[in-house]
DNA sequence: GTGTTTGCAAAGTGTTTGCAATTTA
DNA sequence: TAAATTGCAAACACTTTGCAAACAC
């Protein structure tokens, strides 16, 4: 069997998105991708760089997490007001959210029960469902 | 049988939370509540109390609408990042979010769907559930 | 070389806060 | 009169933008 190269793994990834492959993509891509699934935010990120060592400015990381989200690389959970969470797990899942911690952990759901919520009035696509639970303690 | 009479009511109301029935409180709680259910932002409620002529600043409008939430009067909605609603219908519902026009609507969940959200992580209780459906077109 | 991307600083948005003046009970 | 509430302006947190310099191809 083939070994997974994360390298170029996350160039590919990078390049499919037709995203050029620059010094600070690649490592944004890495941090993110090379590290199982994760809920960052920018201010997050931009911690986790200075702390490698690795510069790249804050309006970067959100011009490039919402670059990300816009190639279904990541998904934006908007937790309140002031907390916005990237996702790396694009797939169909949903959230707790510990309001203590601010910490995000993903929740899963039947298939069945997100077949059970209402269409949309008029003739509206649904664009994405999110279900937050809100808990304490 | 009685008719209800709303300024009564919103001033009982008020007087109910524990909070005194001022000029500016009233006259929110009464575009609030005497109009069916409504989803407001801070902004909106700004405007609407502007075009009454109504004086109410709009820091005041903030900290009514807090004041309001905490009492059980008002539920918050965080819909993205920079839109935050008030609905005046604290029933257990959710909502469907046009991002076209950034109007919210009432979307109901049968009781069995609800019941089948896992439990939390450890010993966490569950604070609230927010639904949103994102829809286009 | 050409077009893309970056970083900075500045601007923007929505919200909260400190405090003196006002209002309520 | 004492305590609560208000309005203003300033502060705030987070995010976006304009533009010149740097970079990728």
């Amino acid at each position: 069997m083939n070994v997974i190269r994360p390298f170029t793994n996350t160039l590919e990834r990078l390049r499919a998105a037709n995203l050029r492959p620059t010094r600070q993509r690649l490592a944004l891509a890495k941090m993110l991708f090379e590290n199982g699934d994760r809920h960052v935010t920018a201010e997050m990120l931009h911690c986790e760089t200075q702390n490698k060592g690795i510069r790249v400015s804050l309006a970067t990381i959100y011009n490039t997490l919402h670059q990300f989200t816009r190639a279904g690389l990541l998904r934006e959970i908007v937790v309140d007001a002031q907390r916005c969470y990237f996702d790396t797990n694009t797939s169909d899942h949903h959230h707790f959210y510990h309001e203590q911690t601010g910490q995000l952990e993903d929740m899963q759901l039947s298939a069945d029960m997100i077949a059970a919520i209402p269409t949309p009035p008029g003739d509206a696509k649904v664009k994405q469902v999110d279900i937050i639970v809100r808990i304490n303690n």
